[in-house]
DNA sequence: TAGAGTTATGGTAGCGCTAACGGTATGCAA
DNA sequence: TTGCATACCGTTAGCGCTACCATAACTCTA
C-alpha cells in the first residue's frame, strides 16, 4: 500500500497559500487565475506556495461567487454504438480549448430519463445544454425554455425547437434514399430497423423513405425489427428472415450501417447478385465501412460536424446568432457505393 | 421562434419558493431533499410552489454547504473506439441508482492532457476518480494520492496502484496467447497494433506475448504499426503490407479485435487457408466479431465488468475494502474462435 | 399541573471563493 | 507643490444553500 508522507488532515483552501505565501487571500485568487495585476514577484511566490502544498483550487466555491460555471451539459441517448461518442468526439475537440468541461449524461431512449438527466444537470448551472433530438417531455422543455442559457437541440432538424438546432433532415435522407432505390429501378422494398418507439430519428427515415415510395406508387413490401444484442449478426439474421418471408424482395433499406453490414456480409457469402438481384443501402457513414469487402450505399449523419458545430454555438464562437436561436442544417450526402445499381 | 410566455428576469432560489409557499428556506430545503420531518400539508404546498414556479434547486450552493457532491470523475483515453465506452456504459448503469453522476474527461492517450483533465475535475470535488491505466505524471499521482477520496484505476493490474484497481493483467493476456500459439505448433508470429507510445496496456500485451513465445524458442517474426484511419480498413492493409514482406508468416496476432476481423476479411478474399496455414486472433472480445464469416480468436478484456466494480467501489458498495485499496483481477477467457488451428 | 418527550418549523452561521471597490505607493507632468 | 495616472494589493460583502441548534406546539405520563 502507498502511503502519502503526511497525512492531508483537511482539505486545503485560498487560506492556506495565502497564509504560505504572505499575502492577501485575493491576491493568491488573482494569481491562480490569471486576472487583475499582481508583480511578477509576488506570482512566482504564490504559485510555488500553491505548488508545495499541492493546492486544487475548488470551483464549486468559486462558482458560486462568480455565477460562472465552466460546464457544458450534453445530454445523449446512449453510448453503445459509435454514433454518440463520435459527437462527443465533435464537441470535446472544440471545448477543449475554450475552457469549457462537457458533461455527459445518458437517457437510454427514455423521456422520462431524458427530463430527470436534464433536471439533474441543470441544477449545476452549467452555461450551456446540448441534447439529442427535439422530442421532449412538457416538463424538459419548460425546463430548458427557462434555463436562461444556451439551448441546442442536435441530430435532427425536423420539427419545432427551443433554441438553436443543428442536424440533418431525417425525413429528406428517407425521401433521397427512396429517390435513389426508384431510379436504380427497384420495385419491392423492405426496411429493417430497431425496435425502438422513441427513435424518433429513424421513424422520421422511414417516414420520408414511405412518402417516397409512394411518390412512385411503392409501397413497402416488408419490414423488420430488431432490439438489443450485436447488430452485425443480428443483421445477418434479419436478412435471413426477411428474404425467407419475401423472397421476391429486391431492395434492403437498413436504419444503420451495423445491421447493413451484417446484412451484406450475409448476401456476399450466400453468393447473392448484389446490386443486380439485391440491393443494400444502411444509414450513418460509419468507418467501419471503409474495410468492409464491398462498398455499402449510405448517407452521412454528419456527427463529428453536428458535435463541432454545436459546441462552437455554446462556446459563442459563431457569428451571428448569439441572441435567438441558430439552425443549422447540414445536408448528408448520398453514397451509392456498390450496392445500389447504376442507373 | 418559441418563447417563454413569461421572461425569467432572474434565476430562482430557496427564497422565491420560500416566499411563495409561505414557509422557510430550511422547510423548503428539507422538503426538496426528502430530509427531515416535513408534516404532509407543508410538503405538498412547497412541492407545488417549486413544481409551478419552475425551481430547479442549485446545486454548486448546496454543494459548497454540504461538503458534499454526488460528481465522479471518469478519465479515459479516448471515445474513438467502443472499448471506453464500453466501460462508461457499465460504471453508469451502477451510478443510475446511486445519486452519483460520471462526469467524463478524455485524454487522447497523452499524459500532460490527464493530469490537466485531473486537475480541472478535482476541483469540482468529486466523491471519487476513476481512470485508465496506472501511468501518471507525478504532479497527477501527487493529486491523486492528496485528494482524500476514492480513486480506483482501471483495465490494467500490472503496477503499483494509488488506491484500488480493476482490470485484467494484460501481461498475461500475452502470456496465454503465446502459449495457445505455441500448442497449436504456429512457429513464425507477427504482431501488429497500434502506434501509440503511451498506449502500455497493448504495449504489456506485447511484452507478455514475446516473453511467452521466448519460452518456447520463438522470437516476433515481423511487427507492423498503424495509427489514425478506419482500423477495419488498416487491418486490411497491414496485413497485406506484412504477409508481402515476410511470407513465411504463419501467426498474425493484433493488438485489437478491429483491425483483426479487417485481416481476417481480407484473408477470407484471397482465398488464404485460416487458421491452416495461416492463424489469427485479436484482443478485446468486440460485439462486432459475432457477426464476422468466423469467429476471431480473442481474449475478452471485461469492459463492461470493470466499469460495473469500479463504480461499486466508488458508491461504496463493495463489502470489506471501504479503507484501503482494493485490488480486483480479472481473468480474460481465452476464446479459440476459428482462427487458431486446434492442436 | 409540572415535567418530559415528540414532531414540525425557524434562525443563524458559515461553506470557499470572487466582484467591487478602496487604499497605498510611486511616477511624472504642470 | 499639486494633480492625476498607474500598478499593486487588501477589505468587505455576499453567492444560495445546508448543518446545527433553538423554539413552538402538542402530546402523554405521574
Amino acid at each position: 500500500m502507498s502511503n502519502t508522507p503526511v497525512a492531508p488532515r483537511r482539505t486545503l483552501t485560498l487560506r492556506d497559500v495565502s497564509e504560505a505565501s504572505g499575502v492577501s487571500e485575493m491576491t493568491v485568487s488573482r494569481v491562480l487565475r490569471n486576472r487583475g495585476d499582481v508583480s511578477e514577484a509576488t506570482r512566482e511566490r504564490v504559485l510555488e506556495a500553491a505548488r508545495s502544498l499541492g493546492y486544487v483550487p475548488n470551483k464549486i466555491a468559486g462558482a458560486l461567487a462568480s455565477q460562472r460555471v465552466n460546464l457544458v451539459a450534453v445530454i445523449i441517448p446512449s453510448l453503445s454504438n459509435m454514433v454518440y461518442p463520435e459527437v462527443m468526439t465533435g464537441i470535446s475537440n472544440v471545448l477543449e480549448d475554450t475552457g469549457l468541461q462537457p458533461v455527459v449524461g445518458v437517457t437510454h431512449y427514455v423521456p422520462d430519463r431524458e427530463e430527470a438527466v436534464l433536471y439533474e444537470m441543470l441544477s449545476w448551472r452549467p452555461s450551456g445544454v446540448i441534447l439529442a433530438g427535439l422530442e421532449h417531455t412538457d416538463a424538459a422543455r419548460a425546463m430548458l425554455e427557462n434555463a436562461g442559457i444556451p439551448i441546442v437541440e442536435v441530430m435532427d432538424i425536423d420539427g419545432p425547437a427551443v433554441d438553436s438546432v443543428v442536424g440533418i433532415s431525417h425525413r429528406r435522407a428517407g425521401l433521397e434514399m427512396a429517390g435513389a432505390i426508384v431510379r436504380a429501378g427497384y420495385k419491392r422494398i423492405g426496411f429493417l430497423g430497431t425496435m425502438m418507439p422513441h427513435d424518433h430519428r429513424a421513424r422520421k427515415r422511414l417516414d420520408g423513405l414511405e412518402e417516397g415510395l409512394a411518390q412512385a406508387g411503392i409501397q413497402l413490401a416488408d419490414r423488420e425489427y430488431y432490439s438489443g444484442g450485436s447488430a452485425l449478426l443480428k443483421g445477418r439474421e434479419m436478412t435471413q428472415a426477411i428474404l425467407a418471408r419475401t423472397p421476391d424482395i429486391d431492395f434492403l433499406y437498413y436504419s444503420n450501417d451495423m445491421i447493413g453490414a451484417g446484412g451484406l456480409l450475409y448476401c456476399l457469402e450466400q453468393g447473392i447478385d448484389v446490386p443486380g438481384k439485391l440491393g443494400l443501402a444502411g444509414f450513418n457513414g460509419v468507418e467501419l465501412l471503409e474495410g468492409l469487402p464491398r462498398r455499402l450505399a449510405t448517407m452521412d449523419a454528419c456527427r463529428l460536424e453536428i458535435g463541432r458545430i454545436a459546441a462552437e454555438i455554446i462556446a459563442g464562437k459563431r457569428s451571428g446568432g448569439i441572441v435567438g436561436g441558430e439552425v443549422v442544417e447540414l445536408t448528408p450526402k448520398l453514397q451509392l457505393g456498390d450496392t445500389i445499381r447504376k442507373p
